[in-house]
DNA sequence: TTGGGCTATCTTGCATACAAGCAAGGACAG
DNA sequence: CTGTCCTTGCTTGTATGCAAGATAGCCCAA
């Protein structure tokens, strides 16, 4: 797993850099990016970083609190559900509207759940994270959609990030035997059911969150002092929804 | 509809004046956004403009040609069938995991053909463009889940920007009962059916497009010099697939 | 008239400089 | 010892300056 050399930069590295760094759980949500370290590492100027940063800001993996830093993205509780709550739309929505499996796709799942095994059984767990997201972005791939690709992708990375912030322990086999069943109803061709099954697994994932603790370094002093739990966890800014629809009339 | 004054300048007016713009069907595709422009126009600097750029750029609003400029988007045929097909998943997706219509929501939905149909009757075809838009977005607004909005947002901006391309004539009337029947299988709590409607009610829409012609200006020139269809209408990098995925060993 | 090449101008790309603000640590008064 | 205030350093926010590249128009030659 070599790291990829910074001297070459084909334009967004430092982006990708980061996402991937996520999707490998190698970076923890909440870390701290700071524009001249990243500049010095990829020997360019803030301004890069900045883009990079920006870019990165409207995908909602990095937020700034002004003056203060750019930081990787903690979700709360609620948008975790809400991340949750999508991903079961579009993946359900996705299955769904599959027809066929092509030969190369059986391959290609069967290929991935192999994988995923074999990190199983190597106990490597880093990898098995970012295994289980791939999991979904590889169908996304079998239906060729790159508009929903690139969607899921970073929904993926939230997901990873959720997971750091609130999965206690890992469900690694039981989130396994759920990708199972639903490539089984794949290659029945029975896509319906692996809707349902998706969504019942996503719930699952989910269900096995932990999502009253975690964000809330307090959260032990808290209910040691039999505080109540706070209404919601991140209290800035919240989920940003910009009102720019339709300002009619 | 009155301009939102520019004196006031709450951090990301460009990024919305533009997307709201194009939600309006007021800057066509392909428009160029050159950077001084707009920096004179908003009173600010190319900094800030820059950035507002970047942030359209990811969510594929607006694209930059090297040392060229800025341009609106105009999505290639292809794009614009992937586009449709991402939000049939995404929408009959959402609608399948509606439970039940709140009388607010029942409300909203109520308003909003109201609205379709007064400016059909008024033959207000920018309004209606951007209320055809709304629509859909309404419906996620129901189920609110912030994410999948802020998602169906960009998508509906995209839309209408093909539509602009490619819609030879509007067929608003039929589009409008595509509204009302998907609305009235909503009343009915027959989300399945809803989910249906709207996978065929986008059908609909695409299939009234003419994805042959119009993004290439030479369209005309070409088929009376009978010369064949050019076989993909955007060569350039088409489809960003960025492969920031798991680069595992 | 036509074709080629040059230059002038305008575009973005990128780095840098300065301004504004936050945070932490120390000095100092109570 | 405790609380307050101030200073210092480090962060991002924003503007500006310069360089590289692309385009369009012009001149000139054939």
């Amino acid at each position: 797993m070599q790291d990829s050399p910074t001297t070459i930069t084909p334009r967004d590295t430092i982006e990708d850099a980061i996402v991937s760094g996520i999707l490998n759980a190698r970076i923890r949500p909440g870390t701290r990016l700071s524009e001249n370290q990243l500049a010095g590492l990829f020997g360019v100027s803030r301004t890069r970083v900045r883009e990079a940063m920006m870019r990165l800001e409207t995908r909602c993996i990095v937020h700034v609190s002004p003056r203060r830093g750019w930081f990787v993205v903690e979700p709360s509780a609620e948008e975790a559900m809400m991340v949750y709550g999508a991903r079961r739309v579009i993946e359900a929505g996705l299955l769904r509207s599959m027809r066929a499996l092509s030969d190369e796709g059986r391959a290609a799942i069967r290929g991935h759940l192999a994988e995923e095994k074999a990190a199983m059984d190597a106990g490597d767990r880093q990898r098995l994270t970012c295994l289980m997201g791939d999991f979904h972005i590889r169908i996304a791939e079998l239906a060729g959609n790159p508009v929903l690709i690139e969607i899921l992708r970073d929904l993926t990375a939230r997901t990873i990030l959720i997971s750091m912030l609130y999965q206690s322990d890992f469900h690694a086999l039981q989130s396994h035997l759920g990708h199972c069943r639903i490539a089984e109803a794949m290659e029945d061709g029975d896509f319906a059911k692996a809707a349902e099954l998706s969504i019942e697994h996503l719930d699952e994932v989910e269900t096995g969150l932990d999502l009253t603790q975690r964000p809330d370094p307090l959260s032990e002093l808290r209910s040691s002092l039999s505080l109540p739990p706070r209404s919601v966890p991140s209290s800035d800014g919240g989920t940003k929804t910009k009102s720019t629809t339709t300002k009619g009339e």
